[in-house]
DNA sequence: CACGAGACCTGTTCGC
DNA sequence: TGCGAACAGGTCTCGT
């Protein structure tokens, strides 16, 4: 499920008061943190769930640890845990969820922090794709990520300057995590609709007020689904509900928001690619 | 440097 | 009904 704002509802919960008490359902919204708490122990049901250290390591390691704090960063979540910081990447199917004692585990749980008072922190993943890392510096990990979309650095000229530096079509690029970090494919589509920009312009064509346009758009659909925690699909379910605001996105053949025109399907770097073929123009190459 | 293909995984849905 | 193909929120590596 994990594009940014799924990844910011997840930390947001993770940050939680530790003395809510636990719903009856997993649902995100309800469920206690987990700032404050002690690790007691943890089991790894997917070995290769752990990037680093080995299994043996990354348990003894963490054992005894504090958790101080859960940030995002990217599409990462980041646990605070002096002197170490423990990563998680959900990629396409990982989820989080924090059960109190004695909760059995699910089918696709591949790794459980026990924490000192019975509660636990369970890493849920579907398809085995997620990661996670526990490092002395975040940024051995972290190093290669782009500018946040939010971050106060990222001025629309300086946007504007970092498309121009590349010659990529401009949906790839977005979904470059070196080049901004948290868009995935639903975001780009709907962002690129918002701006009315075709997904494979060439970034250097953009002009001034496109790529202002297009931060813009970044920045505004990313907050519109935040504040409805995410996208829920398919069996995937986080309680979010921006799924049913998407323009273009899983919405091929229906009829365009603005023009009527019937919504494309084209798949660009084996990603399936949404977009209104009308309100969307591909300019010509110059 | 930019891009496509293949890997890594499991599960659901679609088409015949 | 059955069965294989296509597809799914991500990212890495390799070859051209």
């Amino acid at each position: 499920m994990p594009e940014l704002p799924e990844v910011e509802t997840i930390v947001n919960a993770l940050k939680h008061p530790i003395d809510w008490p636990f719903p009856a359902d997993t649902g995100l919204a309800l469920q206690p943190g987990v700032v404050g708490r002690r690790i007691a122990f943890v089991d790894v049901l997917w070995d290769r769930t752990v990037a680093t250290p080995g299994v043996d390591e990354f348990k003894s390691r963490v054992r005894g640890l504090a958790i101080c704090g859960v940030a995002r960063r990217g599409k990462f979540v980041l646990i605070d845990l002096p002197p170490l910081t423990m990563l998680i990447h959900l990629r396409m199917s990982g989820d989080l969820r924090v059960v109190e004692a004695g909760t059995p585990l699910l089918t696709h749980d591949r790794l459980r922090i026990t924490f000192e008072d019975g509660a636990m922190l369970v890493f849920n993943d579907t398809r085995k794709f997620g990661r996670v890392w526990l490092v002395d510096d975040p940024d051995e990990i972290l190093h290669n990520l782009g500018l946040d979309p939010f971050a106060a650095e990222l001025t629309p000229g300086a946007f504007y300057d970092a498309l121009h530096k590349k010659h990529s079509r401009i949906k790839p690029l977005l979904l470059d995590q070196r080049f901004i970090a948290g868009l995935g494919n639903i975001y780009s589509d709907e962002a690129l609709f918002r701006a009315k920009i075709h997904p494979l312009t060439l970034s250097n064509q953009l002009t001034p007020v496109e790529a202002a346009n297009l931060l813009q758009a970044i920045r505004d659909v990313l907050v519109e689904s935040i504040a409805r925690n995410g996208s829920s699909i398919d069996w995937v379910y986080r309680g979010g509900s921006f799924q049913n605001h998407f323009k273009v996105y899983q919405c091929t053949g229906e009829p365009c928001e603005i023009c009527g025109t019937p919504i494309e399907r084209i798949v660009l770097g084996q990603r399936s690619t949404h977009f209104c073929p009308n309100c969307q123009l591909l300019k010509p190459f110059a």
